[in-house]
RNA sequence: GCGCCCGUAGCUCAGUCGGAUAGAGCAUCGGAUUUCUAAUCCGAGGGUCGUUGGUUCAAGUCCAACCGGGCGCGCCA
């Protein structure tokens, strides 16, 4: 694509007395397809001729010798535009799929890179909400762009699996809960959260239960052995569930490391911060003082000398420089908290660390149900696990009625049915908030997961029916029409969508050129046919059909679902 | 009050580096199936791009102010 840009600049120069640079720069894609492959602007050159731009269109069109690969060369309005040849182009896009095959798409801006990205993160003893699929499709979908750029990934779960709140659960389970029941239970997750709920309202007449939790918790810290077993206990049940999540999801992590994996270096943390002459007390707390950059103090350790949050995120930080050697830390959190991350990546700043930099929130939009936050103590917490069957319980049902004989029902609805809730995460910008609703979820019409999948089965099953395999044969000249010539043009720019996907941290963009293709795609299934009695241009239209199958397979795995071959 | 984010069709959202007649899906209405999967396709209606001003040959896009919404702002994470 760059190269025609150059061609085309190149042509141009002589007429315009521009350098090639900057008529490089000026040259743009017309966003009607009508219009032409590339456009060039004539308004830069009106005030130094005092012509009208659509004059100056004209007078280039005579005066520029035409590029061998362009076919056509126009001048409309202010604009001149070039048309690529058409077989030159087709042949040379598929080629590059048929040979790239899984590859097409990715790139080496990455090679040599190391990028740890810290997501999911669900809380120890809560139930996986819906509120904790976002940190995690996002940041898995990030993790498989990015590796597919060439960077090496590194994927963290930083599990909250410590905190004031564990010395609650064991109040609540100490004084109503029953082990064996737990232990037993199909939800005992559930079972620890409801614990959790009750003592939380309890506390609320019953002051005496804050101070046990304290004490509780402090014991925990201590190492005292019931306390230990408990929260390894607690733990071990909630680790249980989340995998069986995760591997539903096809999510993998390279590191369980949560809270209490850094508590023993804690101390060192806020002595180093000491040393650097950062700490100072406030209000009978140990805090780093942030005003001159417009921001409240980070907080290190609490009155009682208990520490904060970002102290732990602090020596995670150092540590996970220290032993992974990352170019780039991302932290998949929602929005809420930027404002811890701009403290706490300030204060490794003042700490003199090179890498501050190099640490990247990278926010998204919280998910909402009938316009209120989501919280478990509110009661609304919708579970994740009841979303994903009620997925695939629609999906499954779908099978039934539409496609009863197909074999192997039940992968093929988990498939599609995760993949809906996948995708509905993913396709809109990632800082935009969702507000839940079950009908946005469970609708498998228009821009959906289920929709991408339904193209890439119908290509699936165009070349399973085809007597010849596609090879290379086929002519590419031979795709003529305007719906092959927009599919080509959109094949084309997967590469490119890939790349800034990767470099904004942004799947939507995958998500959305999936749902553009998918839409060509379908309307050229709708006019024209793939196999017929001419032999050559079925060869040729095999060969498009290969590479759409490749390219809409290739976009689903980069976002963390799996393509089914029939559904 | 201060900070960050957002404001485009009834709803949910795209809109690249400022560029040609602002685009999709859902919903509504009307059509399309002898033929490769109709979970599809085609068409119609639906717009003061929050408001005002500025920069520019050109503003949904950049700048400023204002209006409206969300989130956050010290001992939770």
């Amino acid at each position: 694509m760059s190269d025609f840009k150059r061609e085309i600049a190149a042509s141009l120069a002589p007429a315009t007395g521009l350098a090639v640079e900057e008529i490089v720069s000026l040259i743009e894609r017309p966003r009607d397809e009508e219009h032409g492959d590339f456009a060039f602007p004539c308004f830069v050159l009106a005030k130094q001729r005092k012509m009208a731009p659509p004059k100056i269109a004209l007078e280039l069109a005579e005066q520029i010798e035409k590029p061998a690969s362009v076919s056509e060369v126009a001048p409309t309005g202010p604009y001149l535009n070039f048309f690529i040849d058409r077989s030159v182009r087709a042949g040379r896009v598929l080629t590059q799929i048929e040979q790239e095959a899984a590859c097409y798409g990715s790139g080496t801006e990455g090679e040599g890179k190391k990028v740890a990205i810290d997501f999911s993160s669900p809380n120890i003893a809560k139930p996986f909400g819906i509120g904790h699929l976002r940190s995690t499709v996002i940041g898995n979908a990030i993790g498989k762009i990015l590796r597919f750029r060439g960077f090496e990934t590194i994927g963290i779960n930083h599990l909250g699996d410590w905190g004031t709140q564990f010395g609650m659960l064991m109040v609540a389970f100490k004084r109503w809960g029953d082990e064996e029941k737990i232990q037993s239970s199909e939800t005992p997750v559930l079972d620890l959260n409801d614990l959790y709920v009750k003592a939380n309202a309890e506390s609320k007449e019953d002051a005496s239960i804050r101070d046990e939790a304290r004490a509780w918790f402090k014991k925990l810290e201590d190492g005292d052995p019931e306390a230990r077993r408990l929260w390894n206990w607690f733990k071990k049940l909630s680790l249980e569930e989340f995998e069986r999540i995760y591997r539903r999801l096809g999510v993998t992590f390279d590191h369980f490391t949560g809270e209490s994996f850094f508590n023993d270096r804690l101390d060192a943390t806020v002595e180093r911060l000491e040393q650097a002459g950062l700490v100072k007390e406030s209000q009978g707390a140990q805090v780093v003082d942030l005003e001159e950059f417009g921001m409240p103090p980070c907080l290190l350790r609490k009155s009682d000398a208990a520490t904060l949050y970002a102290t732990r995120d602090l020596a995670a930080a150092l540590y996970r420089h220290e032993d992974y050697g990352f170019d780039t830390c991302l932290y998949v959190v929602g929005s809420p908290q930027s404002l811890h991350f701009q403290q706490f990546f300030k204060v490794l700043e003042l700490l003199g660390v090179e890498w501050a930099q190099s640490l990247v929130h990278v926010p998204f939009g919280l998910i909402k149900f009938e316009g209120v936050k989501m919280a478990t103590r509110l009661g609304n917490l919708i579970l994740l696990d009841e979303v994903l069957q009620t997925a695939v319980d629609k999906v499954r049902q779908a099978i039934e009625e539409k496609n009863p004989a197909l074999a192997g029902k039940d992968e093929v609805a988990e498939s599609v049915g995760i993949g809906a809730v996948i995708f509905n995460d993913l396709r809109n910008r990632r800082v935009k908030d969702i507000n839940f609703r079950w009908e946005d979820v469970l609708n498998f019409e228009g821009e959906t997961g289920p929709y991408v999948q339904y193209t890439y089965v119908r290509f699936t099953s165009i070349l399973r029916k085809a007597e010849k395999k596609p090879g290379e044969s086929g002519d590419a000249s031979l795709l003529a029409t305007d719906e092959e010539r927009l599919v080509l043009t959109k094949l084309e720019q997967f590469p490119e969508t890939v790349r800034r996907a990767a470099a904004e941290y942004e799947p939507s963009i995958v998500s959305m050129y999936l749902l553009e293709l998918a839409g060509l795609c379908n309307s050229f299934l709708h006019k024209h046919r793939f196999l017929s009695d001419d032999v050559p241009l079925t060869q040729a239209r095999l060969r498009l059909a290969h590479a759409v199958r490749q390219v809409l397979g290739n976009g689903l795995h980069l976002l963390g679902m799996t393509p089914v071959e029939e559904m």
